[in-house]
DNA sequence: CGGCTTTGACCGGCGC
DNA sequence: GCGCCGGTCAAAGCCG
C-alpha cells in the first residue's frame, strides 16, 4: 500500500472515528460503507431515501469495489423544504450534478435530498459514504447517525437477517436500500415459498454468509485497530501541535503569509495564475504556491472537490523545507482527494479555489477582513501589528464573478498588466461605508479560475453565506496570523478555537506528522487544512452566530425561507440559529465538525458554492453582481 | 428613478 | 524627474 493509499484510509477511519465521537449512538459496522448523518444539518440533507438514493448508493458501491477510496456523499439542501416534500426539482437537478460529478470523479457525489424526518422539523442529513473495500470483499463500514438512535446496518451479506428493519422510517429505505438489496440477492427467490423449503442451494448460501460474516468481523477487528492507531497518533500529533504553538514563531516582523483555502485542486491552474494577486506576491510565494499546490498533481485524486485550506506563511520558507512542505500538502491532496475525488487520474482539477491571504503592511485595517468579522474570529487580537490582510480566493467559476455571499458594487475596472483580462474592482454595499473591496480577475492561465482579492474588514454583520466563506477565510487568516506571530496567548479565546480546529483537521487527515515544529521552521512553513470531510473541524470556524439584528434583511429572525427560485438566497445559506460557540479545547474541536452540523454544512455548502461556481455559472453579466445574499448573520462586532 | 456598470480621467506609489 | 502601473473617482449610460 502506498502511504497515501495510507493516508487515504487513515483519514476516512479517522472521520468515522470522530463522528462516533461525537455521535455515541453511531454503530461501528466494518463493511464497507460508512454513511454519516448529521441531523438538522440545514442545508444538508441526507440523502434521498428514496430510488433515486439506492440508485446512487450502488453506483457508490460500484466505484468502491474498484479501489481504496472514500466517497464523501453531501446532500445539499438548497433551500428549506417540508421534509415531506420529497425530491422536488431543485433536488433532483442537484442529484443530477452530483451524479455527474460522481460518475466523473468517482468518488464524490453529491446529491440533494429530501429530509426525511420524522417531526416537523427539518432533519437534514449529510451522508458520508466511505467505501473501504477494496478487493471486492465488499468490506464495508456504515455508520450513521441519523436520529437520536443511530442506525447503522452492516450490508454484509450476513447482516442480511437484520437487514431492514431499522425501524425507523425515517432512516430507512435509502440506507437499507441496499441491504435489502443484498438480502434479497442472498435469500435469492426463495420469497416466494416461504423459506421453509429451502432448497440445498440457498442454504450454501447461507452458509457462505455467515461464513463472510465472520470474515467481515475479523476485518472489523482489523480496522478498529488501525483507528485506535490512528487515534493515538492522532492525539500525538496534537501534542506536538500544541507544543508548537508555543512555541514563539520567528515571524513576529511583518511578513507576507498565504493563506491558501482551495476547493478541489488544480494545480497547473493555480501555479501561474498569479495575476490576481497584488504585487505582494513574490516569486517565493509563487514558488510555494506550486509546490503546495502543484502537489497535487501528483496525487491521486486530485480533482475535485476536495476542499482544503492551507495556510503559509511565505516567509519561512526555506528550499529545504520544500519537501517537507510538499509533502504535508500531497498528504492533505491525498487525504482530500480520498474523501472525495477519487481516481485521481485527472492532473487537472476542475473544482479549485484557492484562497491566499497575503498580508500588507501599513494598512490600519485589521486583517482578515471580512472574514474574520463574519467568522467573529477576533482577527485583530490576532494581529497586533495591526497589519493589513488581503485574501485573494481562487475559483473555478465560468461566470464573471463568485458568489461569496456579500453585495459589491463595481466601482471600476483595469486591465493590469501581464493579464489580458481586466481586473474588477468591487465594493462591499451590503452597508454604507463599508471599507471592503475586492479584485477580481481571471487567472492568466486558466481563464476558468476566478482570482479574487479581498481587502479591508466589514463594518457591519455578513449574510450567512458570506459569512461561511468568509469565517473559513478569516479563520485560515487567523491561524495564519497566529502561526506567524508566535504564541497563541496573544490570541484571543475567539480566535484560539479556530486556529486549533484549523490545526485538527489537517493532522486528522493525514494521521501523520505533517505539521512538525521542525518542518515549518518555527513562525513560518504551512499549514494545511482540509475542509472536506476530514476536516470538519473547519466548520467550527464558523463563528457562532449570535442573532443578526432586525436591521438585516439576513437576520435569523426573517429567514427568507427563499424556494429554489429563491436566487437572491445563496443556497449555502443556513439557518444559523443554534449555532454554540466552538469549543477551545483539542479535544472538543476534533469533533467540532460533528458537534455542530450547520457549521460544518455552511462551510461545505460555501465550500462547494464557490466550487461550483454556482452563482457565476448561472449569472451572467450584470446581473452577476447582484448576489443577493440573505440570511441570518450575527453580528460580529 | 434608483442602483449598477462602464469607462476615461485622475492620483499616488514605485522603479529607473 | 519621469514614466509606468495599480487603484479610485465620477460622469454617462443602462436596466429593472
Amino acid at each position: 500500500m502506498t502511504w497515501d493509499n495510507r493516508i487515504k484510509e487513515e483519514s476516512s477511519l479517522l472521520i468515522a472515528l470522530l463522528i462516533r465521537l461525537r455521535h455515541p449512538d453511531i454503530d461501528l459496522d466494518a463493511s464497507g460503507e460508512v454513511a454519516l448523518g448529521f441531523k438538522t444539518v440545514p442545508h444538508f440533507s441526507c440523502t434521498k431515501r428514496d430510488k433515486g438514493t439506492q440508485d446512487n448508493q450502488k453506483e457508490a458501491r460500484s466505484m468502491s469495489s474498484k479501489k481504496k477510496r472514500a466517497a464523501i456523499d453531501l446532500s445539499l439542501e438548497a433551500e428549506r423544504r417540508r421534509p415531506e416534500e420529497g425530491g422536488g426539482g431543485s433536488d433532483r437537478e442537484a442529484s443530477d450534478g452530483a451524479a455527474a460529478a460522481a460518475e466523473e470523479d468517482g468518488d464524490v457525489k453529491q446529491r440533494e435530498g429530501p429530509k426525511e424526518e420524522t417531526g416537523g422539523e427539518e432533519e437534514k442529513v449529510v451522508e458520508v459514504v466511505v467505501d473501504q473495500g477494496e478487493d471486492g470483499s465488499n468490506e464495508e463500514i456504515k455508520y450513521r447517525t441519523q436520529q437520536a438512535e443511530m442506525i447503522e446496518e452492516d450490508k454484509q451479506p450476513a447482516a442480511a437477517a437484520n437487514v431492514d428493519d431499522d425501524g425507523g422510517d425515517s432512516d430507512g429505505a435509502g440506507a437499507s436500500a441496499e441491504e435489502k438489496h443484498m438480502v434479497t440477492e442472498a435469500t435469492g427467490g426463495e420469497g416466494d415459498d416461504g423459506g421453509d423449503s429451502r432448497t440445498p442451494m440457498a442454504q450454501d448460501e447461507l452458509s457462505e454468509m455467515q461464513e463472510e460474516m465472520e470474515r467481515m468481523k475479523e476485518e472489523n477487528r482489523m480496522l478498529r485497530r488501525v483507528v485506535d492507531k490512528t487515534v493515538r497518533d492522532y492525539y500525538e500529533l496534537q501534542m506536538k501541535l500544541a507544543a508548537y504553538q508555543q512555541q514563539p514563531a520567528a515571524a513576529d516582523e511583518p511578513k507576507e503569509t498565504e493563506v491558501f483555502l482551495s476547493l478541489g485542486a488544480t494545480a497547473a491552474a493555480s501555479a501561474g495564475c498569479g495575476g490576481g494577486f497584488p504585487e505582494a506576491k513574490s516569486k517565493e510565494q509563487a514558488a510555494w504556491r506550486r509546490r503546495s499546490v502543484g502537489s497535487d498533481d501528483s496525487d491521486d485524486g486530485k480533482e475535485d472537490l476536495g476542499l482544503s485550506l492551507s495556510l503559509g506563511a511565505s516567509s519561512s520558507y526555506d528550499d529545504d523545507q520544500k519537501a517537507v512542505e510538499a509533502r504535508p500538502h500531497d498528504v492533505d491532496g491525498a487525504a482530500a482527494a480520498a474523501m472525495i475525488g477519487g481516481d485521481g487520474s485527472r492532473p487537472a482539477p476542475r473544482g479549485y479555489a484557492l484562497l491566499e491571504s497575503s498580508k500588507v503592511q501599513g494598512g490600519a485595517a485589521p486583517a482578515a477582513g471580512e472574514l474574520a468579522a463574519a467568522g467573529g474570529i477576533a482577527s485583530q487580537s490576532v494581529n497586533p501589528a495591526n497589519r493589513k490582510t488581503r485574501v485573494s480566493v481562487r475559483v473555478r467559476c465560468q461566470g464573471p464573478t463568485m458568489n461569496d455571499g456579500c453585495q459589491w458594487r463595481k466601482y471600476g475596472q483595469k486591465v493590469a498588466k501581464g493579464n489580458p483580462c481586466p481586473r474588477a474592482y468591487y465594493r462591499c454595499t451590503v452597508a454604507p461605508g463599508c471599507p471592503v473591496r475586492k479584485q477580481v480577475q481571471r487567472c492568466l492561465e486558466d481563464m476558468s479560475i476566478l482570482v479574487t482579492t479581498y481587502e479591508g474588514t466589514h463594518n457591519h454583520p455578513l449574510p450567512v453565506g458570506a459569512t461561511a466563506m468568509a469565517s473559513t477565510t478569516s479563520a485560515a487568516a487567523t491561524f495564519m496570523l497566529l502561526s506567524s506571530t508566535t504564541s497563541s496567548s496573544s490570541v484571543s479565546d475567539a480566535s484560539a478555537a479556530p486556529s486549533s480546529s484549523y490545526l485538527s483537521p489537517y493532522l486528522l487527515n493525514s494521521a501523520s506528522p505533517l505539521l512538525m515544529p521542525g518542518a515549518t521552521g518555527g513562525g513560518g512553513g504551512m499549514q494545511h487544512l482540509n475542509l472536506f470531510g476530514n476536516s470538519p473541524s473547519s466548520s467550527s470556524l464558523l463563528a457562532p452566530q449570535a442573532p443578526g439584528s432586525s436591521k438585516y434583511p439576513w437576520s435569523p429572525n426573517h429567514p427568507p425561507l427563499a424556494g429554489a427560485g429563491g436566487n437572491k438566497r445563496p443556497f449555502w445559506s443556513a439557518g444559523g440559529d443554534g449555532d454554540k460557540p466552538a469549543p477551545a479545547a483539542l479535544a472538543e474541536n476534533v469533533g467540532a465538525v460533528m458537534s455542530d452540523p450547520n457549521k460544518f454544512s455552511a462551510a461545505i455548502a460555501a465550500a462547494i458554492n464557490n466550487f461550483m461556481g454556482k452563482d457565476g455559472e448561472s449569472s451572467s453579466g450584470k446581473s452577476s453582481s447582484k448576489w443577493g445574499v440573505v440570511e441570518s448573520l450575527p453580528p460580529h462586532e
